[in-house]
DNA sequence: TATTGTTATACTCTATAACTATA
DNA sequence: TATAGTTATAGAGTATAACAATA
């Protein structure tokens, strides 16, 4: 067997990252990220992630939405919403009534309970905004919603 | 026209979003996501999803870069990274030296195919940039990447 | 004793095909 | 024929515990 020697590799002390950080996706996965992680710990006690949570806030604010609407709104596949909304319903947080109209179709509403914890979860969740984005001034946090709402406008993805 | 029956579930024309659309992270996470799906399609023929780009491009950056290193920098847990720099050296991109003072680790290098195809990976990345914010001013566009970097600022997530 | 890299593994998230009942 | 909801399932992504080699 030869000896075969290898190459040493110099190392690296900091980091450079820079290419990176002139990317627009690689910034917004990060923020998104910090602000989702934040989220996790703070709404634990609900029990709502922020896809439950989100769905939960379209029914509250949408009664009688249908799942249809919801994946469509949200962006979620069919048929990972019904994993979703049958995890709330089993909690007693939601019910199915039927649609006025359509018989293929369920419009789904809170319960007495949904809506107690959701005007609990969402007072919560305003709360979050403040240590969401405590780094930036209020005119930046306004500009910032606003340019977030200009990149994924028209996507339904 | 008849006499309108009061249903059990009444229908949704149009989805209220509003409040959600308030939260910064609702904006910041569907931002990311419709970013990353223009990724998706236009660097599969790179055969690279958004974190090998990542992984891949520290290393360019980084020439001797540790597996360690890059899960700080990006928020990857070492298991999971493991499968990533495999995933790249199998393809004959990367390649793993011996790290010059720590016999435990080991220097990530690109190889010369790898070079070859980051340099075209990461100008595709740069061109993406256009199509990613194409709704948003040069100034909006610098504004935002500055807001986002805010946010997500002294995390290691 | 602590750290780097790794294996094994489990759990969540996301995606596709196909079925049912209604339209 | 098309659509709403569902089932089953496969593939990504992400998490923890534990181990070998080295510091």
């Amino acid at each position: 067997m030869a000896t075969k020697r290898l190459p040493r590799s110099p190392s690296v002390d900091t980091v450079d990252t820079s290419f990176l950080e002139t990317l627009m996706g690689y910034n917004a996965r990060r923020a998104a990220l910090a602000i989702i992680a934040i989220f996790l710990v703070r709404m634990k006690e609900f029990g709502l992630r922020p896809v439950d949570f989100s769905v939960a806030s379209l029914i509250t604010h949408n009664p009688g939405i249908t799942s249809r609407q919801l994946c469509i709104a949200l962006g979620i596949l069919p048929p990972n919403l019904v994993t979703l909304v049958n995890g709330l319903e089993k909690r007693g947080l939601i019910s199915r009534l039927p649609h006025p109209t359509d018989g293929r179709a369920m419009g789904l509403h809170l319960t007495e309970q949904g809506l107690t914890l959701m005007r609990e979860a969402e007072k919560k969740a305003m709360e979050l905004e403040k240590e969401s984005s405590h780094r930036l001034t209020a005119m930046e946090q306004k500009t910032l919603m606003r340019l977030l709402k200009k990149v994924y406008a028209q996507d339904a993805s």
